[in-house]
DNA sequence: TAAAAATACTCCATAGGTATTTTAT
DNA sequence: ATAAAATACCTATGGAGTATTTTTA
């Protein structure tokens, strides 16, 4: 048997269900079905109880899990510790991104890693916020990317950017004009006289946002609500609307000219992201690259003021 | 990776050659030597020193070596103890048995038990003893069989056979006529006019049986050697000489008709045939389950005695 | 009745085999 | 020179996919 079952076993056990569980790995329900089947099959036991939804485990099936997670920790944990005697980054890397980095951004993080890193099977997945948590806990992702990172419990968060929110229009908008030349920053009053595409109310950014437009009393009309970065980009492009997006997001929308960011005056506050993974858990060798590249990225800096660096900036002005 | 993997690079490093790993396994070396590449390949580290023979772990290989049993001792006792929750006897089981144990004996047993457990993948590969030993040292063999099986350390000893030890002649040997009508055993000293079919002098049998002529002080002639009990018996039914061999192991030949077995006076002594397994663990059910069928056999006290039974009596009258 | 799991097939990657070449003693 | 490991090439099984048919709530 490959550590591959016992990792599809131990999903379908955290989720309680096997769709979902697929999703969670990237492979079809038919292919988990039969992973366990055959798993099962192989042992002579059943392990799952398929009589009940959701899903439970046989007496059987619990001992088999707590052993295959415990075998599974120790497997990560060997390759892990083998592979940081060489300098080779090899291996499999999972990132949970919240849906709200946008792909855009993350996009060319994906393929500069991609490209300096071909030996690691890299897979990115967009969730929401207590997903990508629930990944990092159930180790279907090795690290997550989230707003205001936990670090706390099980949890352990490396400091990442600073996400200062922008304005963002269609050209050809009213306030379209005030992005060149002088940066003089938009009253947040303008945005009572806007339609705004908005986040959906679950998220943590959306909140985030609501509390800062009630403390400046402004209340713009929501006209649309998504729950991630690229939909709401789109909206704009098509001229739907007016939104609050955070500046790396829409940076090479921006650049390209499909829209137009104008910054905002009496925003007292940028977003956090961070990294977050296991806490008793050392990052495996590509991991730590992958962080280490996103942190060495100067965007963040360049986006808020006008002192872009390639590295070393990173920790002191993001609060731990 | 699979298990399977981990269980093939650790045999590797036990026997330090990739050959005498692909015996142990029962498959090619060119496949050993395969999975092993790809392993290294995947790590992204080289686990093994190829330009010394005999073969050498490199410092990664040996944090692995050791990583990789600790994991498939943990798997397998999972393995076994989801499954001893059941019934149903499946998976794998692989028995060691000295050679001189014979085909003839164990063919028999093997398949009654493929019959009545088709669900089990069984294989009883034929050694010489030290190689047993070593077979079930490296978890290479799940038991073994053996001759005056140690009882410490490592191993632990179920005892199984008192095998009594027959003249074995061909049919139309000048001897042949005491076997049938009465059973008046053959005086030892009948053997010096014999020319000896023998075993080879490494093995603990042909040493228990020199003693035993020496102190009756007989000395026949040796005319050839084998290390197994199945090409000494085949040299008897091709009239090539006279042997010395356990009844158990030429019971079908007798049966048939291709050899005639004749009691010897003065053998006061037995061989103990033994089941060995790793002391500290536990036998799957596939193995108690074997280990059963082969005490719950007969043979063996209806060679000695005139009180066949099917059970039972086995435990009494073997020395533990 | 709708969502989820099982099943029937198809496809492809990989474990394994044989034959041969290369390497180490 | 010889034994052993690597390599080239082939085959078959099992992992994974799509489409469809049971199940369960």
């Amino acid at each position: 048997m490959s550590f591959r079952t016992a990792e599809l076993f131990c999903a379908v056990a955290d989720c309680r269900s096997f769709s979902r569980a697929a999703d969670a790995n990237g492979i079809s329900q038919s292919s988990v079905s039969q992973a366990v089947a055959h798993l099962e099959r192989a042992l002579g036991v059943t392990l799952i109880d398929r009589r009940t939804r959701p899903l439970t485990l046989t007496a059987a099936g619990q001992t088999y899990y707590e052993g295959c997670r415990d075998l599974l920790d120790r497997f990560r944990e060997l390759n892990d510790s083998v592979q940081r005697l060489t300098t080779k980054v090899c291996g499999r890397l999972r990132v949970a991104a919240i849906y709200s980095i946008g792909l855009q951004q993350m996009d060319g993080f994906v393929h500069d890693f991609s490209e300096s890193h071909p030996e690691v099977d890299l897979r990115v997945d967009y969730l929401h916020p207590e997903e990508v948590y629930d990944r990092v806990a159930t180790d279907a992702a090795d690290i997550g990317i989230v707003s205001f990172p936990k670090d706390s419990g099980d949890f352990a968060a490396i400091p990442w950017q600073q996400q200062p929110f922008v304005l963002v229009v269609p050209p050809g908008h009213r306030l379209a004009g005030l992005a060149s030349g002088n940066y003089s920053a938009v009253p947040v009053s303008e945005l009572s006289r806007e339609e705004l595409v908005h986040f959906t109310p679950e998220l943590p950014v959306r909140r985030r946002l609501d509390q800062w437009l009630k403390e400046k009393k402004v209340t713009p009309r929501v006209i649309h609500e998504f729950d991630n970065v690229e939909q709401i980009r789109r909206a704009v492009e098509d001229s739907v609307g007016v939104a609050l997006l955070p500046a790396p997001a829409v940076e090479r929308s921006v650049e390209t000219g499909t829209l137009i960011s104008l910054e905002l005056a009496d925003v007292d506050w940028t977003r956090p992201l961070g990294i977050i993974h296991k806490r008793h858990r050392a990052l495996s060798n590509a991991a730590n690259r992958f962080v280490e590249m996103l942190r060495d990225d100067p965007h963040w800096s360049r986006m808020r003021g006008h002192t872009p660096q390639t590295t070393g900036l990173s920790t002191d002005t993001v609060n731990r």
